[in-house]
DNA sequence: ACAAAAGTGTTCAGAGTACACCCATGT
DNA sequence: ACATGGGTGTACTCTGAACACTTTTGT
């Protein structure tokens, strides 16, 4: 027990629980929203697909446990993540008395998938149609995360997260439609996404996928912050 | 701990939390949101303003203690109520390693004032602009509970839980006004509420406050279940 | 010259916004 | 008759949605 002012008097008597962070990694590639899942190594169910996760120490947060794991896994320490709930129905977990808190994030898949096939970690990008069974509750973390990546995903510039630095509005467009599952029109998304202030077009061009190549955009950082607060609609 | 197929092998050495819950408690009265508030009782901090809070037992989920702590209060078990975020910076609560779940519900005041009263917890309601400062990271639960409230309300048919079974269009108008801090249009309030069809016309008139008289309504639960799910643009 | 992706504009319908007067009734 | 709150409609603007052809350039 911690340093403490007044001590809770009866703290002995009470419940005591570990307590675990998971994350739901989210990326996309391939014009598919895909999912980062493990093979788990600890017993009991190792063997068996689940989320990344971790017990918490003393002295950290959960939001640093989960920037801990993540930086583990991916060398990066910027990553998007936002929590998630906190998962705590009794006997959740067959190993004991564990209450968890879920966080999701997203990353940039092509940036990174190098550094997981070095990692020593038995990782998989799964498209979330395909995904197998997972242990414990984490298959209905993920329907949870994914409900709220859209609902984030409507309202507030979160598409930006999963695309490089420099990126065609083509690519943009596919990461929405992966997200949203569904096609979405090019010429209103490219009228309502230019109107939005957020993207400033380089003297560039993307010639891979083209002949004629096509210009590169990277966002306005100003614009982007004001909008994370204030709320766009990104329905499209 | 619990009976388990395969503990953790190494349970005993892993660091163990309490684990509380803490309700932000919103209501309307008087055009204004107002927040319930508890002196607490307990050591340490004992005689301060917080949130209502218990620990969990090792049989109950988070939501289930906070249906309990609910129920305690206001004798109701049908309360609106979300998870909002697990607060679990190290050294949060002087009385020990703590970890709380934070949840916030919407009540309607006038319907259960009496009871608040009864018991024999010291509750007060405030109107969150003249909060006074609450023990631990209460005040920060509150603020994110205020953000919280303010983005479900805009796309879900929230304001119906601050409001009786049957209502006048002003009172909602007033619910909404409270909840977004700024004056509505009451025409086109009429006319967006009413093209939503969540409402149904009674034929019956609540005469308390004007000469004329004006009709009260019920919601359509159906329309209410749909909204809930598909969202709605409640901004006014 | 042709294949393959990039880029571009218009029309229409529906929603939001601003705004001012008449209605019903108890006293 | 009048005071009080309740109830109603219109014009304008803006946004979203549907929809097809031209441009560029490497081969």
């Amino acid at each position: 027990m911690a340093a403490s002012l007044t001590p809770y008097k009866d703290y002995d008597s009470k419940s005591k629980f570990l307590f675990a962070v998971d994350c739901t990694v989210f990326g996309v590639s391939e014009n598919r929203l895909r999912l980062l899942i493990f093979e788990r190594e600890v017993e009991p169910l190792a063997g068996e697909w689940s989320l990344l996760g971790s017990f918490i120490n003393r002295n950290e947060s959960t939001r640093d446990a989960a920037s801990r794991i993540l930086l583990e896994l991916t060398g990066l320490d910027n990553i998007y993540m936002e929590q998630l709930h906190c998962f705590a129905e009794p006997n959740r977990d067959p190993g004991g008395p564990v209450i968890s808190v879920a966080y999701w994030s997203l990353i940039k898949i092509n940036q990174n998938d190098r550094e997981f096939n070095v990692d020593n970690h038995k990782a998989r990008w799964v498209s979330i149609d395909e995904m197998p069974e997972l242990i414990l509750d984490h298959g209905e973390m993920v329907t949870m995360a994914i409900r709220r990546l859209r609902e984030r995903a409507k309202f507030y510039p979160i598409g930006f997260e999963l695309v490089p630095k420099e990126f065609t509005l083509r690519q943009l467009l596919s990461v929405y439609e992966a997200i949203f599952d569904h096609k979405i029109d090019d010429r209103n998304f490219r009228k309502k996404i230019l109107k939005s202030g957020l993207l400033t077009m380089l003297d560039k061009k993307d010639k891979t996928t083209s002949r004629k190549g096509s210009y590169l955009y990277e966002f306005n950082k100003d614009t982007y912050r004001q909008l994370q607060d204030k709320g766009y609609n990104f329905e499209f």
